[in-house]
DNA sequence: CCGTAATTAACAAAAC
DNA sequence: GTTTTGTTAATTACGG
């Protein structure tokens, strides 16, 4: 919201075409910002679908055999770049052998 | 691929015998988990782009003049409430249940 | 022991020859690190025997005749009651402090 | 609330002598079921009190130059080591028993 | 025991 | 840059 105009109590921002001369600019940006936030939600619903559909792309995949760890795994292996993938490692045999984990 | 021989007893997993030459049942069951490797990862590139869009929403309003944090807060309250009318119809039911009202 | 000073080439953090009486910058990182996760095991126990308690007096509560899974809902609310009211507690200090009501 | 006629044999839900007419076994109950609520909202808290610790701990630990992603893998290897070990405990109990070597 | 639901850890992103 | 904060993955616990 405008930093200054702050929140109507309301909050319906109805703008009145009879009545054009009520229209504050404190309206327009609670429809304004009303406007954002519901683009927002509906782009949040639209990636918790992704996610849900994510979910049962390995229900399926678990239904078939496969291993569902092993295979999240995998896929962020494949996101991971590899110079990063090997000093993490040199970094975790590092403190093994601190520790005499070996 | 499978860690056993597809213990559900649909058979999903199961080579076709009748299609002897080359293919084996590995590299079916490989090229099974490569198609829904590639499914998660599409879907993942997707929700990244919905999420990448939401980033872009808040910065045009920002633009506009609305506080991203203040806007952010309203948003998580208004999924807040979502969720806690939810618990409360769960709440419900689960009292008319254990009254038998059904 | 630290990330930097682990990074040299041979990786092998060689003794002090200055510092002949037996301990090594090694030893000392690795009784830190040692202390560290020690003092972390221990907190993670505690917290598991408090798991452990919550566990035992839902048991209880049940043996009473309550429905565990109606007190967890009515648990849940409870805390969401309290979330949404430091939520619109900040929302509300955010509009304060935008317009200059500090 | 107690699904059925509630507390039966434990006497906690005799009424009040000094207030016989007003105190009802649903009052009684509730005051029970209260009772259950607080204490496992006490342990609650007391649960994220240590979550908070150990998070502390683990600041103060990055603070001396130890990674952090590392101690965690550390932490939670030698925790997988201890069930390891436990099951295989629990597994030669088993044979034990089994040839009477108990 | 199996699937679901809650908690905790890991990771990614954004504010200061 | 760094240090929270928010999101996603994984573990753990619970009820059916």
């Amino acid at each position: 919201m405008p930093r200054r105009s702050a929140a109507t109590s309301d909050g319906k921002a109805r703008p009145n075409i009879e009545e054009p001369e009520t229209e504050t600019s404190q309206t327009v940006a609670a429809g304004q910002l009303r406007a954002f936030i519901e683009r927002i939600e509906r782009l949040i619903e639209e990636r918790q679908t992704i996610t849900d559909d994510i979910k049962e792309v390995y229900a399926e995949l678990k239904g078939t055999g496969f291993d569902t760890v092993a295979t999240r795994t995998l896929i962020r292996l494949r996101r991971m770049d590899q110079a990063e993938r090997a000093e993490r490692e040199a970094l975790l045999d590092l403190y093994k052998n601190s520790l005499g984990m070996v």
